[in-house]
DNA sequence: TGAATATTTTGCAATATCGCCAAATAACAG
DNA sequence: CTGTTATTTGGCGATATTGCAAAATATTCA
């Protein structure tokens, strides 16, 4: 059945690598409120243009974002609102990680 | 509001980084059906057993996996239901590449 | 055209990840 | 205790990722 060299585990796995850097999981956050060009998301991560455009060019890559120019300036936006839901959906794992830790504390 | 430096963002992408690795998701989805111990996974993968295990430290990190002893051999099982539910919301982005990729080769 | 602004690409050094091997640890059976 | 099996850990080379700086590209405006 499920193989490790199943295609979709690894295009699933390319998908969630791009979300597994603090950067790029900020960037998806932020524009899944609302569409941001890159000098702003520049702004709020405060790091080189060079390095908030490697990270949107990885998820280009992953499909999780698509862009549109505008002038000079090009903004991002979700490519699918499921990725919110991806997230989302890990909610009760973060609680369940907080509660282990306040019992190991006692 | 929401700053890159919020631990929330970085638990999270923690989670991710974990699951953004072919072997690691597809551990992760070999024990969403039945827990599995290393000896059986290593043979499903076919990896070097230090390379499996060292995938499963990994994942138990991320507080992804609890792991059960019976005997000599360990069974890891998912810690929480909802880490296939995060999967399977990314089914909507799958089919919407697959889409993209056809309409590219036209 | 030429200056100004926004973004991407390239180069590079620092760091992290990956996978195998070998050694260490743990649990059980005789 | 000894040998056996299952798993983890340490070590190490190969490879990949990361982030900044500099150069290249693209678009607008004068």
């Amino acid at each position: 059945m499920g193989s490790i060299d199943n295609p979709r585990v690894h295009e699933l796995s390319q998908i969630l690598k791009a979300l597994g850097h603090p950067t790029r999981l900020f960037i998806i956050e932020e524009i899944a409120e609302e569409p941001a060009c890159v000098c702003v998301l520049k702004e709020r991560i405060g790091a080189d243009t060079s390095t908030v455009s490697k990270h949107l060019s990885i998820l280009r890559n992953a499909g999780l974002v698509t862009m549109e120019k505008k002038g000079t300036m090009v903004y991002y936006s979700l490519s699918c609102a499921c990725i919110k839901d991806c997230i989302k959906a890990l909610s009760p794992l973060i609680e369940l990680k907080h509660k282990r830790y306040c019992e190991m504390l006692q």
